[in-house]
DNA sequence: ATTTCTTATGACACCGATGTCATGACACCG
DNA sequence: CGGTGTCATGACATCGGTGTCATAAGAAAT
């Protein structure tokens, strides 16, 4: 690989002013910088990384940690959706700010973060970004000798700089689009207790039901995703069973995140109960791939992966630019869009006010 | 930052010493050992990468350009599967080999690929992997000025090492599969007219029907794939209805990917079609988001895109290893296997040996 | 006791850039 | 015509490690 003593020699100049056309930090006669030019057109010379942040003490390198990559077999853990999409809205931003990411794997293993960050270390990154796969306290013990990190998606109690979603206020704002389609015996299947999401959420649905002056019916309120048990479908099954042998059955479900809505489809229609005629359905991510090809589309809150990396990685950016920069003091509340689709209409209510569920056929 | 002198000072040796201390490379005594890790401990010391690889000429990196990252959000890009999976098989090899991964995206633009290209020189990465975002021929010049490289989930006519799914050997197998549950006449879905894994995954299935001895029926065979286009819907619903109205209706469909499979699954039901008691239905990809969660949950062939990326790392390493080590003179096949579940069943035929749609009501 | 051979350690140069400082060549000024 | 300033360029040291070679301190052999 030519040096930059070699494209000196061939334009018959000194190293340093190969740097300088490089750099076009010093005046150079526009012959020379024909002549430079050339040479090194002509060695296909590539200045290298080494040597520059050697003398400059600065990488342009952003570190990331994530299990993204290795989890993504599990593509559909708890939460729902693959935090590669927080990866992207990283990616986006760091890309254009002249930085290179670097992009490492716990493979799924949390011990193996430490190594991950000696790497780091061993790279000189200037910043690291932490990014959790679901919304939750973080796990780890992230110590990074100083190194400037933002988490994603998580968050501790020791005001490191964090971005998570707003879940409480993503929630909300779809109950309400439910209640405004006339709904008032809502029920919703709700992520596996104690996850961050599952309490937000609960907050921002009965928030919604009581400003509608609905009163929350516990009966229509249930835990059911169980990703990657066999049970689940069993579990959904008897739920569903319950509700429609209710007096007053719902006559919208809220679903946890877009698989399980997309697993709710399936045994609605098997139980002869029509999306959306009958029964409205809505979930929790919008995840595109099930949102958009459910039969009918699917109505779902945006969980705003790819913002929230971008906000993140911006945050990252700015601390870094300005070293006296105060880091904000609360976690980052990423808000996302309620996305309308054809899975929620008006409620078919029968004059006793109640789900109209003739025609019903088992199939 | 403490640098190998700060550690020396402190420990009262020289850099020298600290170096063999941290590579182990010669002889040093217990005691000065000792001192030496002591300081380091101190001190916080990391080696620096850049200064090292600067003397080694060995940067331990490979690169990897993919759109995966930035196409997340097109998750269910033509062939079904989001190329992501190739990286994660990747990752693990690279990881397991002490070498560290660069990974690029080129979101999307292949002219920004050059860019990425120069940057991987930049930092001397040792290889590079070209990662495709489904099975094509490689559509976009790869100067890599001398580095080598391999192709994932593409080729070129140049001789280039590749590795790409064996398309045809997947169908051929999924469809002995589903002539093995007893059906004779069986629907394609397929991808796109043109794409490398439609010809290909054509061919396994004639294949399969030949040596059944089942005749080609070219009225059950139609491209429905549409990702994205609002008319996708309308367009499999009149496609169903075409093999729906045929003397011999098909008893069997199989879908160019799980994503349409999901698709074919609303519009059977809502049809008042069941699956699989009366149409049984197999996909593609083992998508297994969707594979799993629907319900009833699909037959399909997997897409083997972890051990594609894992197969072209090992490749890669393995050329890296031995300068001499001759290339492969043909793309290396993955293959995948079938992955049964419960919506392929034997067919249900009435007394004239045609599928039996009684019952059948539209809900 | 002297030579020989290990073993442990250090001095020094070098990898490929760039920052600092010095200098040569001109143009412009009075 | 000499003095001053600007522009273009180069010499040299340096960043943080490691390879090469030299050498001091013991241990073993004679």
């Amino acid at each position: 690989m030519a040096t930059i003593y070699d494209v000196a020699k061939r334009a018959g100049v000194s190293p340093k002013t190969v740097s300088r056309v490089l750099n076009g930090d010093a005046p150079v006669s526009q012959k020379t910088r024909e002549a430079v030019s050339a040479a090194m057109t002509a060695l296909g010379y590539v200045p290298s990384h080494a040597a520059r942040s050697m003398k400059s003490h600065r990488s342009g390198l952003i570190g990331l940690i994530t299990g993204a990559i290795s989890n993504a077999d599990e593509v559909a853990a708890p939460a729902g959706l693959p935090e590669l999409f927080i990866v992207q809205g990283v990616q986006h931003v760091i890309e254009s700010s002249r930085k290179t990411l670097l992009i490492s794997d716990t493979g799924g293993r949390l011990d193996r973060v430490p190594a991950l960050v000696r790497t780091f270390q061993e790279h000189r990154v200037e910043g690291i970004l932490y990014v959790s796969d679901f919304h939750k306290p973080l796990d780890v013990s992230l110590d990074c000798q100083g190194i400037r990190k933002v988490l994603v998606n998580c968050f501790d109690d020791a005001g490191t700089p964090a971005v998570i979603p707003d879940d409480e206020g993503g929630q909300y704002a779809l109950t309400k689009s439910v209640v405004a389609a006339g709904h008032k015996r809502i029920a919703y299947l709700t992520l596996a207790p104690g996850m961050e999401a599952t309490r937000l959420r609960m907050k921002g649905f009965c928030k919604a039901l009581a400003e509608a002056g609905i009163s929350h019916d516990p009966a229509l309120v249930m835990a059911t995703d169980l990703y990657g048990s066999p049970g689940e479908h069993q579990l959904i099954w008897d739920t569903l069973d319950k509700f429609f042998t209710l007096d007053e059955p719902p006559t919208a479900i809220c679903c946890g995140n877009d698989r399980l809505a997309m697993a709710v489809y399936g045994i609605l229609r098997k139980r002869g109960i029509a999306v959306p005629e009958q029964v409205s359905v809505v979930g929790y991510d919008d995840h595109r791939l099930i949102s958009e090809t459910l039969y009918p589309a699917l109505t779902t809150a945006e969980l705003p992966y790819s913002a929230m990396g971008a906000r993140a990685a911006r945050l990252l950016l700015d601390l870094l630019a300005d070293p006296l920069a105060r880091e904000p003091d609360a976690p980052i509340l990423v808000s996302g869009q309620v996305r309308q689709r054809s899975s929620l209409v008006a409620p078919n209510l029968d004059q006793n006010n109640v789900i109209s569920l003739k025609g019903r056929t088992e199939i």
